[in-house]
RNA sequence: GGUGAGGUGUCCGAGCGGUUGAAGGAGCACGCCUGGAAAGCGUGUAUACGGCAACGUAUCGAGGGUUCGAAUCCCUCCCUCACCGCCA
């Protein structure tokens, strides 16, 4: 959520910036509620006044034993003028309240301008995709050859969307979680989290994904209703909600390996082959709480965190910088890094490192103390994917392939791999 | 699932119908003291909104109600803790 003061001090200045997300911000409307907004607040409280003096006067006079019934119907009157008052005076805060949270994050000043993916920059390149002397294969067709990898059995089970990993190749993608997990935890610094898989509304109006984007989420109905995750940055990023976190602790560093569950609502035909786009894959997320000018360099960090993963497993990638109109709603800026997939000859997404600046510590009242001035200040939080582990897989499985369709185990893999060097050999 | 006890400021904890934004303590900040530190002493220490300011209003888990007046009484819900039952 964006400060409602700037909005508020600066209507103009924050909707010229939101167009470069391709949002348009209602700003005569906004006005408008706001003009009023005020008007009735100084009303409602005049009249909070009065109640206050009153009732006071009320006491006095009734401890000195006075007659208090004119006192009594005088204050009748007032009431249902306070009533009133009130009534509206909380409409009218829903209702800018309810404008504001739709409201997407500013993009910080360097973000490209542009509609969609198109127009994202490539920042930085990294290794050289192998040239092969045979037609190399894809994942399915390097799955299914080994019986390890089937989509038509996950669809008798659940859907389209879903699949089943067996042997080494369920092990392989274990191996994947396990090995970033101990990268990030043994030499990035993070601290290791399990966190619940099933979310309440107020945990996804946190970091953004209510109440805008409800559609693309699982939800699981009952007497209190949870959603699914679709991505861990919901729960760990709520782990600072509602807190006032010690100025020393900062940064924190999370990361958690999870299941995440998007429903792919609008996305009828993209990727439907394979492994790519799934209602269910593992990722492991990393979240880091820092003080707000330490983001911009955080951001940086946070990014290499997820690139170390693909220098480790020698996989060709580039980290590009999403354009405005490409970014995420809570972002002010974005780094995809895509990873090259020999089988699509084309780079792929396969990470997405966010600075949130204070947008999402806003919504879910996420501060620090300040030690300059001792008081409570909005702590800055990023996200990012250090790997999708689903598409870390698919990159693996392309890149190693040998002409007879079996796969290399990495080097940095082998000690997860109970002594497999190749799968499918 | 049953029974009982609770949810108050950065934290702990008092208050149980009026002047309590809230005692006391801890923590933190500043000052004194010290060669330096600890201890000691003093002062300060919530947030939001409106206002140039003085100040005003709201907020004691959430929402409703009673009352001239609610942190305090009543109802509903949420959460936490304890014991019992059941269970991976």
């Amino acid at each position: 959520m964006l400060d409602a003061k700037l909005v508020r001090a600066e209507p103009d200045l924050v909707a010229s910036k939101l167009e470069k997300k391709r949002f348009k911000l209602d700003v005569e409307r906004l006005n408008q509620l706001e003009s009023r907004r005020k008007e009735i607040q100084v009303r409602t409280e005049d009249l909070q006044k009065e109640r206050n003096v009153r009732s006071r006067a009320f006491g006095e006079a009734k401890k000195a034993g006075q007659d208090v019934s004119a006192l009594q119907e005088a204050m009748s009157a007032l009431k249902s003028d306070l009533e009133n008052a009130e009534v509206e005076l909380k409409a009218i805060q829903e209702e800018l309240q309810s404008i504001l949270s739709l409201v997407p994050n500013i993009p910080d000043d360097d973000v490209p301008e542009g509609k969609d993916e198109n127009d994202n920059v490539e920042v930085r390149k990294w290794g050289v995709p192998e040239s092969f002397t045979f037609e190399p294969k894809d994942h399915v067709a390097l799955g299914e050859m080994h019986g390890l990898l089937d989509f038509e059995t996950a669809s008798t089970i659940s859907g389209a969307r879903f699949a089943v990993m067996r042997g080494a190749l369920a092990r392989l993608h274990r191996a994947l979680a396990q090995f970033m997990l101990d990268t990030h935890t043994t030499n990035h610094g993070y601290e290791e989290t399990y966190v619940p898989y099933l979310v309440n509304a107020n945990a996804l109006f946190g970091t953004g994904q209510l109440p805008k984007f409800e559609e693309d989420l699982f939800k699981v109905p009952g007497e209190r209703d949870y959603y699914l995750i679709p991505t861990a940055e919901v729960p760990v990023t709520n782990l600072v909600s509602d807190k006032i976190v010690d100025a020393k602790n900062l940064p924190l560093r999370f990361v958690a390996h999870t299941p995440c569950f998007r429903s792919e609502a609008g996305s009828y035909g993209r990727d439907v082959r394979g492994m790519i786009r799934q209602h269910q894959f593992d990722k492991v997320e990393l979240v880091q709480v820092v003080a707000p000018e330490q983001s911009s360099a955080a951001l940086e960090e946070l990014t290499g965190h997820a690139e170390r993963i693909l220098q480790l497993l020698q996989l060709p990638y580039r980290v590009v910088a999403l354009c405005g109109g490409d970014m995420g709603f809570s972002a002010a800026k974005t780094y995809d890094i895509e990873v090259w997939l020999p089988g699509q000859q084309t780079y792929r997404e396969i990470s997405s490192c966010s600075n949130t600046r204070d947008f999402q510590a806003r919504r879910m009242q996420a501060r620090y103390r300040d030690p300059a001035t001792g008081k409570p200040a909005l702590v800055h939080t990023l996200n990012g994917s250090g790997l999708a582990v689903g598409r870390t897989m698919i990159a693996v499985l392309e890149n190693y392939q040998n002409e007879d369709g079996s796969i290399r185990v990495p080097e940095v893999l082998k000690p997860y791999m109970g002594g497999v060097d190749v799968i499918g050999g």
